[in-house]
RNA sequence: GGCCCGUUGGUCAAGCGGUUAAGACACCGCCCUUUCACGGCGGUAACAUGGGUUCGAGUCCCGUACGGGUCACCA
């Protein structure tokens, strides 16, 4: 065989780094366990200050999902994952997409008939799908084809797959960084086809030839493929290759039995963002389902990106399944929230605010500073600040507060001390408000509350509302405050 | 069913032969407070199970149970 072409793409694969690649198909969306794989595969190369890689894989042709590329990309780059190569930028161990890598696969497949690890299958695909589970490698008419039937069937134009010689006896062990060294007897492992029909590799295969070609040193992936693992070392054994470090993760589940799927209508990084999370705590939180910082990061909570790099290590990966907690994530984003300089959460919340108060008067900075200490997830905001448009008809109950000690008759003898105390106002802003409120407590003899709780009830309707009577009032302006306080009298009057 | 993996509070998890078994979310209570939050303090709550090994086991070994994965010309 002439290895030319093998020693030309051999001499292409960079050596001496670190480098990990992120391999999606495109025929989904990027849920979370997704991500939280991209992200460890992103942390491994740069930690290392290695390369990481975006490749495709695309070999099913049937499966393809409109847009599917795209939504990764984007998700990718907004979670601040950026690949050094890839079929979007290229880089020197391309092409990237697995379906522009055809020639490839098949010549490495035919190597490795060359080198005996693999043989040529010319059964015939079974239409049922009960019985390609069924395929026999003891019974198998191929596996022991003479070099002269092969070369007369292949003549002969008869389809074929390419199929993995497994051997009937012995074990296999592979490692892997975080569950260490397994063992499997060789004769639960099948022949599993290594090209297709259609001349495409299978996942399996292409994966091999592409991981190996591309340099990959670390190979990050759900444990759904833990039990290929051995057959990966097979393959790798039979071309002569280094074996990479296997590190597989467990799924992130949606319960104690379910993974996360978009089936079940679980979270997409785009749906999670649509209900109001930023992606710094999504990744926070990501990041920390799963793996575990040791040392002096043992109890930090809180990662920037920077600081992931710095602290990841393979050995903090959790070996067992992790749920999902809408809740803790929650957390996370309101501490991202309150932490955020006020202008960017302003900026970051106009949207929300508006949703709910459209009036132009009312500045949405303001609003939003009302709320930002209040926050977890972004959506909450409208309904916080609903009541500064319009009133709501409310129920005089509210003014009735035990531990504020109010009561419809001593909230309607407030508010109507409350009123020229407001309507004497000449400058209208929190502080003059707050000194009108407070010289109203002074006047009465009576606690805060007795004043402070029917005048926010009066002007907001609500039970609880993002700030007190004085904030409330210096946003709403005289005119509307005091209206709304008139309105409380005279419902408290009726 | 075969093979493989996993199992510490409701959840995420630390622990890697000797600890009062961390911490976080959630929950509860108290404090702060003009509501709700925020913040502070405190509390409830866990080593699946049975055998070993050992002076000593959440940590090591074996079995069992439960859960998951895989056994495709899907990835």
């Amino acid at each position: 065989m002439d290895m030319t072409y093998f020693n030309e793409m051999e001499a292409k694969i960079p050596q001496g780094k670190v480098r990990t690649r992120f391999a999606p198909s495109p025929t989904g969306y990027m849920h979370v366990g997704n991500l939280r794989t991209a992200l460890y595969t992103y942390l491994i190369a740069r930690k290392a200050k290695g390369t990481f890689i975006f490749r495709l894989e695309d070999t099913d042709q049937s499966r393809q999902v409109e847009g599917a590329t795209e939504v990764i990309f984007k998700t990718l780059a907004e979670c601040g994952l950026v690949h050094d190569e890839g079929p979007d930028i290229g880089g020197p161990t391309g092409p990237y997409i697995q379906t522009q890598r055809r020639d490839t696969y098949a010549k490495y497949a035919e190597l490795l008939v060359e080198r005996g690890h693999a043989y040529y299958c010319f059964c015939e695909k079974s239409e049922s799908d009960e019985d390609s589970g069924n395929f026999q490698r003891e019974t198998d008419p191929c596996r022991n084809l003479s070099a002269e039937e092969v070369s007369a069937n292949l003549a002969a134009g008869k389809p074929y797959v390419i199929r993995q010689r497994i051997p009937q006896e012995g074990t296999t062990t592979f490692s892997d960084a975080s569950f260490g060294d397994i063992t499997v007897p060789n004769d639960t492992l099948d022949d599993q086809v290594l090209l297709k029909r259609d001349g495409l590799p299978t996942y399996n295969f292409a994966n091999v030839i592409d991981d190996h070609l591309m340099g990959i040193t670390h190979v990050v992936r759900g444990t759904e493929y833990l039990s290929s693992a051995p057959k990966y070392n097979l393959l790798y054994e039979g071309f002569g290759w280094d074996i990479p470090t296997y590190v597989h993760c467990s799924p992130v589940m949606r319960d104690a039995q379910h993974k996360m799927s978009k089936r079940h209508g679980d979270p997409s990084y785009e749906d999670l963002k649509e209900q109001g999370f930023l992606t710094e705590a999504i990744i926070n939180y990501v990041a920390l389902l799963g793996w575990s910082p040791k040392g002096e990061n043992a109890e930090k909570e809180f990662f920037t990106m920077e600081e992931l790099i710095e602290a990841f290590d393979i050995s903090g990966i959790s070996k067992s399944p992790a749920i999902f907690d809408k809740e803790k994530l929650a957390y996370f984003n309101g501490e991202y929230i309150k932490k955020l300089d006020p202008e960017k959460f302003a900026a970051m919340a106009e949207p929300y605010v508006r949703q709910a108060v459209k009036n132009p008067e009312i500045s949405a900075a303001a609003l939003a500073a009302l709320v930002q200490q209040r926050t977890t997830v972004l959506t909450d905001i409208p309904e916080k600040l609903d009541f500064f448009d319009e009133l709501p008809d409310y129920d005089i109950e509210l003014y009735t507060h035990k531990k504020m000690k109010t009561n419809s008759e001593n909230s309607l003898e407030a508010l109507k001390e409350v009123l020229p105390a407001l309507e004497n106002l000449a400058d209208w802003n929190e502080q003059s408000v707050h000194d009108a409120l407070f010289g109203v407590v002074e006047k009465m003899g009576v606690k805060n509350g007795i004043v402070l709780w029917p005048a926010r009830v009066a002007v907001s309707g609500k039970m609880s509302t993002p700030g007190g009577a004085v904030e409330i009032c210096a946003i709403l302006g005289k005119e509307e405050s005091l209206r709304r306080i008139r309105d409380g009298i005279e419902r408290l009057s009726r």
